[in-house]
Formats: structure tokens, C-alpha cells, sequence
DNA sequence: TATCACACCGATACACTGTATCGCAGTGAT
DNA sequence: ATCACTGCGATACAGTGTATCGGTGTGATA
């Protein structure tokens, strides 16, 4: 091991507070950051199982090893992907007393990140995302709902935050599970739900499913956007419920 | 490629139609039940990156390849492995009116089950779940709200069903994180959660994220189950807030 | 019963992964 | 001018998913 793993050997997190090595100026053009770049643009390219090191490193020009100078593990690399996407998401806006408002831009400016970069579905099980600027949208949530009215008690604020966050996550693993379904059947997005989709037809062709199949028929299937919009507007609906009496 | 991949070479979805090669009574003691069985058993216990072909097979005592007479990718085990989980939901149960009920029992229910298989959060985002028990889920899911008062229209029923299945999705990916992380870091969830968990305090006092540290510091930090719970009312609370007046 | 044809099992191989090790080159100090 | 050292990256290793294909055991046929 020598020196390779400096710092918080035992606990991954610790990445966030790790000092990068000197950028020393000739030998090293290289940042966390520009590994960082790389490795997105790769995932963004062809998704999260295209991310090597080798691939990262060698789109740096820089041998595999190299990368280790900046990162102990994959995992790390992975973290800190993740917490770049947080790093688009917009603080949450909110004018006046409107937290329906700041909650749903909360969960536009969420959703609109994770769609701009599929493979953040993908880290969301692995660990608990902590980096700085997850910890920053933690903080403008909590802050944009801080002192609206009816929002008096903390739990209250926690409940709201947690279910909307809770919903968007769900509402985006569901979608990117759709659009990549989609994608590998060359079809587009709303031609695969239309349930022209084969196997799904013959599935349900065998009478097993007759409720399910009556919905497939009958529904009006509305598009990803309409969906989670609804959703949504139902899980604000479920908070202003529980909230006193105005 | 000759004849290993035998039927629906470019569908993914084809397994669940495929039918199993004969097993043959003395040599082949092998069926794809035992082959999911055994990786199941190995996700279980070591996590799904410990399920390696070569290990499932092994622990059938039988070489790598044999496994491609029954799979013909790795990602079609994980399929399989997915559908299993949807078998242990019990159907939900509806006494009578009591919608509310029956989405809270099909929430609790896939709940238990991909807690008791933690890795199932990982296969979310992987593609959508079309496996028979997954459907089977599913038409009973929408066969448990079908008529009751309120849910008159389909589209009612589409929303209130998806929007529990969202949060529940979203709750699972967030609590199987936290659970993760605190088992690495050796404490126990309640411990963790209590946040004398050194990087979060560290990164707490820096200043930065005042809100979240006055959060920290006094929410009632509820236990998961009770989270859980108080989102879903939350979420159910939406679903009525949305149904024509009684 | 002896032979043949065939099916299929699994050893071998390949390209790829993450990462440990360590020789060597290049730098800064003496 | 010499030395110590640091840190880069070639090499190596154990592991992955999967393609290939030789050998073997089986069932059918003569």
C-alpha cells in the first residue's frame, strides 16, 4: 500500500476533504476535476458501464495508474461524479409565501439534471450522497421551505422535503429504466409505451393480465412530462393536507 | 454464436418466453429456477457484485458455461433474479372500500420483500420489470383500486397506483443507501442517523450549510420504518385530496 | 450387438476490468 | 556534480463476461 491511499484509508467519504495532490505545473495537467469531466462525458456518451479507468485515463492521455494520484478508488471517482450533478441542479426558487413553488422547481431542477445524465440513476443505491454540493441542495431545500407559513415545526419541513425528494427519485429510476428500454428496441419513447411493444402485447394476449391489459387499452398513456407532473402536484396536494389550518 | 443463443437473439425481454431446455434426467440436475435460486442466494449474502457467473456456477457445482444453456446473459439472470423478488409481494388486500388499505398493504409488501434482497434497489434503474411475477404485480395492484368509490375513472386509478409505486421506489433507493452506509461504517442505522457521524458533523460545522445543521441538530430523527410510513400517508393523503367529493 | 452421428459439457482462450507492485527517470537539495 | 527522493506508469495479477470448439457420452440405427 505504501503511500499510494493516503488519507482516510477507512472511510470512503473522506474524499470530499482530501486535499488534491499540488498540481505540480509541467509534469501534470491533471485536476480531479478534469478527470471528473472525463469520466462524465463518457457516461453521458454510453452510459456508466463505459466508465474504465483506462478509458478515463486514456482520454486524459495519461496511463491507468495515474488516475490513482487523484482518486483511491473507483467508488471515489463515482462519488464525485455524483455530486457534480448535484452541482447543476438550481437552488430552488422561491417567491413569497409560494413553497409549492419552491418545492416543484426543487424537483424540476432535480429531475432536469438527472435526465441531462441518465447514469446518475444508476449511483443513486449505492451510498448515501454527501458531497458538497449534495449537502448545498440539501441546504437550499431546507432553507427554501424555512419560515413559510404552515411550515412552523421542523418535521414539517423534513416530511415535505423528504416525500418530494422521495418522489422525484422514484419518478426518475422508473423513467430512465422506460427510456433505455426504449432505446434498445430503436423505438422512441412514446411509440414503446403505446404498447405496440411486442412481447408485452403477447403477454398480455394470454389473459393473465386482464386488468392490467383493459389499462393498456384504455388508459390515456400521458407522456414521461405529464406523468411526473401529476405525480407530483399529488404528493404537494398530500402535504398541504397535513398542514394547520391557514 | 451457432446455437447457444437459441430464441429471440435481439429482444431482451424474450426470456420469459423462452422456453427451458429439457432437463435432462442424469446429467443435467440444472433448471433455471436452481440457477436463480443459487445467485440469490449469493446476492443475498455478499451483494449483487459478488454475483459472478463463474461463482453461481460453482456453487452448482458446475463449470461457467453451463449456465449459457439456460441464460444467455448475465443480464438475463439479473431478470430472473429481479422477477423472484415480485413473487415474495403478496397480492394486496382489499377489505371492502378501503383504498387506502390496499395501496398501503402493495406498498408495505414491496417494501419487505426488496429489504429482505437489498440489491433489488440496484436492479431499478437497470430496465423495466416485465417478468410474470412483476405483471402479476401489477394486475393486481390495478385490480385492488378497480371500482372502488372515488376510482371510477382509469385515469385515477393509473395515477394513484403509479405515484404510490414512485415513492415507494424512491423511499427503498434511499434507505438501502443509508443502511449500506452505516454498515460500512460499523454502526448501526439509528447510530448513524444520528449523525455523530464524524465527516457530516465536520462538514456541518464548517458553516456552510447552516439550515441543514440547525436540521440536524433538531429534527426527531424518526427511525426508517416511521419515515416511511409518515411519507406514505403524506402520498395517500395526495391520492384523496384528488378523488371527487364523496 | 456393434456402429455411427449427434448433442452438449466444459476446458481453454480472449478482451477487459480494478488495482498492487516497483524499476526508472527526472527533480531538488546538498 | 552528486545524491536522495518522489512519483509516473509499465507490468502484473486476479477477476469478470462470454466465444470457440475438441472430446465424450448418449441414443438411434444397421
Amino acid at each position: 500500500m505504501a503511500a499510494r491511499r493516503e488519507a482516510g484509508e477507512g472511510d470512503p467519504t473522506l474524499i470530499w476533504e482530501r486535499p488534491e495532490p499540488p498540481s505540480r505545473p509541467a509534469p501534470s495537467p491533471l485536476s480531479r476535476e478534469r478527470i471528473v469531466r472525463a469520466a462524465i462525458e463518457l457516461a453521458d456518451a454510453d452510459g456508466l458501464e463505459a466508465v474504465s479507468l483506462r478509458k478515463v485515463a486514456a482520454a486524459l492521455d495519461a496511463g491507468p495508474m495515474r488516475l490513482y494520484g487523484y482518486l483511491s478508488t473507483k467508488e471515489e471517482l463515482l462519488d464525485l461524479m455524483a455530486d457534480a450533478v448535484y452541482s447543476e441542479i438550481p437552488p430552488p426558487v422561491r417567491a413569497g409565501d409560494d413553497w409549492r413553488g419552491a418545492l416543484r422547481s426543487l424537483a424540476h431542477g432535480t429531475r432536469d439534471a438527472a435526465l441531462r445524465h441518465e447514469w446518475f440513476a444508476d449511483l443513486l443505491s449505492g451510498r448515501p450522497h454527501l458531497g458538497p454540493n449534495a449537502l448545498a441542495r440539501g441546504e437550499a431545500s431546507l432553507a427554501a421551505l424555512d419560515g413559510a407559513p404552515g411550515f412552523e415545526h421542523i418535521d414539517t419541513i423534513m416530511l415535505a422535503v423528504n416525500t418530494v425528494n422521495v418522489y422525484v427519485i422514484g419518478a426518475l429510476q422508473r423513467q430512465i429504466a422506460d427510456l433505455r428500454a426504449a432505446r434498445t428496441t430503436g423505438m422512441d419513447e412514446r411509440e414503446w409505451q403505446h404498447a405496440s411493444y411486442p412481447y408485452l402485447a403477447r403477454m398480455l394476449a394470454t389473459g393473465r393480465y386482464p386488468t392490467l391489459a383493459r389499462f393498456v387499452r384504455d388508459a390515456s398513456h400521458a407522456d414521461a412530462d405529464s406523468t411526473f407532473e401529476a405525480g407530483l402536484d399529488c404528493v404537494l396536494d398530500g402535504i398541504a393536507a397535513r398542514l394547520p389550518r391557514p
